[in-house]
DNA sequence: ATAAAACGATTTTTT
DNA sequence: ATCGTTTTAT
């Protein structure tokens, strides 16, 4: 057996932690030290030496880019595919667990999974139903509360309210929430874990089965498990089964959704024998990076202990800018970023901008669209998020199944077809009395005369509709039918007919949830032994999908701190370092929040490899009203002055200067730019007035002289520049 | 059914 | 300021 490919490429604390024997294990790994290489190699271990069958294996992760990158990467070191293992996410793992065992789970064979917004809309649903006030009950906050019990594994029958008058009403949502997702046979997403660690507990034969055959249990990001998460683990591993735990203390960024970094520090003390590893080299930073960072970290409390290193150069000192204001903060980093890249120093996708909140992508946005330097934003709606996807599904759902509930709420009046809320209430009303589902609620409804004519009537051609839908589609492959059914349900014609450019995106979507299905996957093991179909909609619920489709050609990086975990850019913007903006204020009650605000600093600072850049405004426009002599975060005084150097690119003083006229960058592909006169074969002769985005998104505003204004994309477009 | 007006929230996000 | 949601008016 030749090992060198497996041991060659590691350094001796990750080669003692992958050759370590059948002892629990617990992997602290600081940032760029190689955690997935750990657990990539780790497999391989157990594969190529110890002798482990792959079927023996059961790899967790918390996202599906996780599952994938690691899978990807074991066969590459192995050199074969390893379609037995269980590699996947908690949630994916435990979907198949009741997919498999649905009966002894108590659920349906055709259980279906509610994502967060279908969740929102039952709990909404529930509020009004139950006669309580929206307003003092936000469902938000109920589902919120609703969740947070199942993550600590409590049913609401467990619950007392012990004469608190809040608990009362939260916990008869609760209840009401229970018993319909009982009756339409909906699973939400901290219901797939609660329910598959019932499963386990309360069936012997199983646990013992799954104890048998899961010999080693793998753990990513050990550190934002929460608690059923960690319960789960332990009941998988029982008493025989070593755990090999990896994930880093200082990284825990997200205990504000119930993760419990006191899973990674009471690991030692849950199981006996416990073997410790520390991955401290870091391969990632320059020296300074580092440095900055070990200070940084040093100011919190009760931790693991871990000080990077590095044995490469030590780089160039950090840079603080203090900013007049947002503005100008936004000018400096595209200043910056234009002389990196002129300069040859990097691509523009190895930089990336990071800011506390989603808000302050804007300015950056705006400042790099007048600069001309594509960008490419992180967040918001993925495609399965999007409204015109969740509707073709829940017709694709509703056809296969008429009694899936949520999925005939959604789609009853869309596109519009008069049954209103009068009538649905109805509808409902009949469901609930007689224990039925509301398709056969509203077939029932039609003897009776709790109709108007019309209404009835609108309610009639649904259901054929539907019936029709589900006769069409029977012979037709998955992509085939999804493109009949946006055809036939009305769908396309809809959001066709609106004609603005965002009715158009939802059309080019509809089509491109078709080309998605004929490109599915179906060879993944947690999709083993199911119809193509059901498959698929498994895939949407439990994957939302890339947030923007195509990887666009060299754009900076604008998101989050938390988005950026687990990425690297050569270089990095961390940006409004500001007391009460990072560290949000709401942070600075709590000391274990403050901590999780400096633990995202240094999850921030960890990203770069060469070379890091703080900037704060002193004054910053907030939710339309401005704020004047922000003090820098606190952050910026624990690291060392000596490695911080304040840059003042500019002797005068910065003046806000508004120029309307935005230069284009897409000048450089088509020559167009704000101001220019252009023709369109449908739209004819017209003015360019605004452009924005970059790449294959970017778009332009032109106001044509017959047609008026209209925001199109460019490259579909098909503009041609007049003289 | 559609559009205008009022209202309200506004840290971070995966499954 | 801005965006999404809900209410109200046509």
């Amino acid at each position: 057996m030749d090992v060198t490919p497996i041991l060659d490429p590691l350094n001796d604390a990750q080669r003692a932690a992958v050759t370590s024997g059948n002892a629990p294990a617990l992997v602290v790994a600081g940032a760029g030290s190689g955690k997935t290489r750990v657990l990539v190699h780790r497999i391989a271990w157990l594969c190529e030496v110890e002798s482990v069958s792959p079927f023996s294996l059961l790899a967790v992760t918390f996202t599906n880019k996780a599952a994938a990158e690691m899978r990807a990467r074991v066969e590459s070191l192995l050199n074969h595919a390893v379609g037995g293992m269980w590699i996947g996410t908690f949630h994916g793992i435990s979907h198949r667990l009741l997919r498999t065992h649905w009966q002894e789970a108590g659920l349906r064979e055709n259980f279906q999974v509610l994502d967060s917004d279908d969740q929102l809309r039952l709990v909404k649903r529930i509020i009004q139903d139950l006669g309580l006030d929206d307003s003092k009950w936000p469902p938000k906050q109920v589902c919120g509360y609703i969740n947070a019990r199942k993550e600590e594994g409590l049913r609401s029958g467990r619950l007392q309210d012990q004469g608190d008058r809040t608990a009362r009403q939260l916990i008869r949502a609760y209840v009401a929430y229970e018993q319909e997702c009982e009756r339409t046979g909906s699973v939400d997403f901290a219901e797939l874990l609660l329910r598959s660690l019932e499963l386990l507990q309360k069936n012997a034969e199983i646990l013992a089965h799954y104890r048998e055959k899961f010999r080693h249990i793998l753990v990513d990001e050990f550190q934002d498990t929460n608690a059923i998460q960690y319960a789960w683990l332990k009941t998988f591993a029982g008493k025989e089964n070593p755990v090999f735990a990896v994930g880093d203390d200082d990284q825990s960024i997200y205990g504000w959704r119930g993760a419990r970094i006191e899973n990674l520090q009471n690991f030692e003390r849950d199981y006996k024998n416990t073997q410790v590893f520390r991955l401290e080299q870091n391969y990632r930073s320059t020296n300074t990076i580092l440095s900055v960072a070990n200070s940084l970290i040093d100011n919190n409390r009760g931790r693991m202990g871990k000080r990077l290193w590095t044995d490469g150069a030590a780089g160039e000192p950090v840079h603080l800018y203090a900013a007049f204001n947002e503005q100008d903060e936004a000018r400096f980093v595209a200043d910056r970023i234009k002389r990196w890249v002129e300069a040859g120093k990097t691509r523009r996708d190895d930089i990336a901008v990071l800011y506390r909140s989603n808000a302050q992508s804007r300015v950056f946005e705006e400042v790099f669209i007048s600069q001309g330097i594509p960008y490419r934003v992180y967040g918001g709606l993925r495609f399965f998020e999007r409204a015109e996807i969740r509707d073709a599904l829940a017709y694709l759902r509703l056809a296969k199944n008429p009694d899936d509930d949520p999925s005939f709420e959604r789609i009853v009046n869309v596109p519009p077809r008069g049954i209103g809320q009068r009538t649905m209430a109805r509808v409902r009303e009949v469901a609930v009395r007689s224990r039925i589902t509301l398709w056969k609620a509203a077939e029932n409804i039609q003897q009776s005369d709790l109709l108007a004519a019309r209404a009835a009537n609108a309610l009639q051609q649904f259901l054929q509709l539907m019936r029709a839908l589900e006769q069409d589609i029977q012979d037709l492959d998955l992509a085939a039918q999804i493109d009949h059914i946006i055809q036939a349900s009305g769908l396309m014609r809809h959001h066709g007919r609106e004609g603005n450019e965002k009715a158009e995106s939802r059309v080019e979507n509809l089509q491109e949830l078709v080309v998605t299905a004929r490109g599915f996957d179906l060879d993944n093991e947690l999709y083993a032994d199911m119809q193509p179909v059901d498959a698929f909609l498994v895939h949407a619920a439990l994957e939302a999908g890339e947030g923007q489709g195509a990887q666009w050609d060299d754009c900076v990086q604008l998101m989050t701190l938390h988005a950026a975990k687990g990425l690297e850019f050569v270089l990095v913007f961390i940006v409004g370092l500001e007391e009460g903006l990072f560290p949000t204020g709401m942070s600075l009650e709590e000391p274990g929040r403050l901590e999780e605000e400096r633990r995202l600093c240094y999850v921030g600072i960890t990203r770069a490899c060469q070379q890091l850049v703080f900037t704060y405004a002193e004054s910053r426009r907030r939710y339309g009203t401005d704020s004047y002599y922000n003090s820098p975060s606190r952050f910026i005084g624990e690291m060392p002055p000596e490695l911080v150097t304040e840059v003042r690119p500019r002797a005068m003083i910065a003046t806000p200067v508004h120029h309307n006229l935005k230069t284009s960058l897409f000048a450089q592909d088509t020559g167009i730019r704000v101001g220019d006169s252009v023709m369109h074969a449908k739209f004819g002769k017209g003015v360019v007035l605004d452009c924005e985005g970059a790449g294959t998104s970017a778009r332009v505003q032109v106001n044509f002289e017959q047609k008026g204004s209209k925001w199109l994309v460019l490259a579909y477009a098909n503009l041609a520049k007049l003289a």
